[in-house]
DNA sequence: GACGCAATTATACGGTCTTATAATTTCCTT
DNA sequence: AAGGAAATTATAAGACCGTATAATTGCGTC
């Protein structure tokens, strides 16, 4: 048996790209990695077949994964923000209006998913053990925060009613955002996306009438 | 150069358990490992070199890994549950007066923490990923919502306001607490614990004023 | 069109993981 | 006090993982 002209293997063919571009391929490979299997998603082989180049590609653009995984994050988080906040914008040009939008966008299927919400845990899970992801998740949650602030501000300076303090209210209104999402994610027999909606609609009612003056 | 003796090699000593003595002593072994490394404490070995016994008796007890999880899923959501349930039936014997020992057990120190938030988070990640694991935590959360489900429902008859719908309610509450609960862990610099309490007075508030009839 | 640098691939090493299996010990029963 | 079933330990096999290093190739530049 001869194995004659195979002296050297061959070598897969590539195509050079710029940072920006390796590096958002690499990130979106990571978030479907997370959404497919979760934590168990997370290995730089698998990102690396989901991209469709080798590990070393990792290494040379971010080092170690945990940094991708970061980059990954801000890039889902930024994502998520702007379809929201265009959303609003999208809603009549009221503060009631943009305030419904807001709430309609966050229920809406994109968001209220569970697969949106597999990736989200592995996120969670970093930002407790990484300063260096805890630090990308300030600055995201004071988005999320900020944005709401303005919301609720605009409605009560158009109707006349008081909130004592508006960070804190808008602290509280995405808490209750956040925590039907995951309840619902976790549980989807829990309630109805509509239902949930309802509930945000009467704490805004709350609002109105005087509970955080 | 001899060894001359030792042609059989020492045994570790060991004692017998119950299966529910080695249960426990296997959950709780889990529990402190996610505690201290998150998903990458969840580990055969970890957990078995934690409870200082060796990994077959995993294997023995649970079959595999992720059975033990669940086991260690359900002790600590009850042990939680009752731990607010006993604190919440503690206080003043008024539907008010239990609301709000039942708020501020949940904002006390052994909840409102960033340890207890690693274990849940690795919990989370189960849960959308094993069948088992999910009806598990479908039926802890039945419980918490009951539970919140009969203090608003006490309360709203005591003081003789109406609630549409009090399941939806408690499904409100619940899940502001647990984003409350979230946010903080992962940005303690959000908002203060006993901010936090007052947001979930003034959810009561707007519940008083008619915003959920 | 050849050159050379940087992007990319290929490969190897040491470690940890899960699961399976065999050997040993404890302790209950008689 | 002896015997035996079940609990527990010990060990091994095979897979994956992260990182480091060397080899190759694409592609801008002269």
């Amino acid at each position: 048996m001869a194995k004659p002209q195979a002296t050297k293997k061959p070598r897969a063919q590539f195509r050079r790209a710029t940072p920006d571009e390796r590096s958002r391929q690499l990130g979106e490979a990571t978030i479907r990695c997370i959404r497919k299997k979760g934590n168990a998603g997370v290995s730089a082989r698998q990102i690396a077949a989901e991209a469709g180049v080798t590990q070393g590609l990792i290494t040379h653009y971010f080092g170690e994964v945990n940094e991708l995984v970061a980059y990954a994050f801000n890039l889902m988080a930024d994502d998520i923000l702007d379809a929201i906040v265009a959303a609003a914008h999208a809603g009549p040009a009221t503060p009631q209006g943009r305030l419904d939008a807001y709430i309609e966008a966050s229920f809406s299927p994109a968001i209220f998913d569970q697969d949106v919400l597999r990736v989200w845990v592995v996120f969670w899970g970093l930002i407790l053990h990484s300063p260096r992801m805890s630090m990308s998740q300030q600055k995201e949650y004071s988005s999320f925060v900020a944005t709401i602030e303005t919301l609720l501000s605009d409605l009560a300076a158009a109707e006349g009613f008081a909130i004592r303090d508006t960070r804190l209210a808008a602290v509280a209104f995405n808490a209750l955002l956040d925590g039907l999402w995951l309840a619902w994610c976790l549980n989807p027999a829990a309630f109805q996306p509509e239902e949930g909606a309802a509930l945000c609609q009467q704490w805004v009612e709350g609002l109105r009438r005087g509970a955080y003056a």
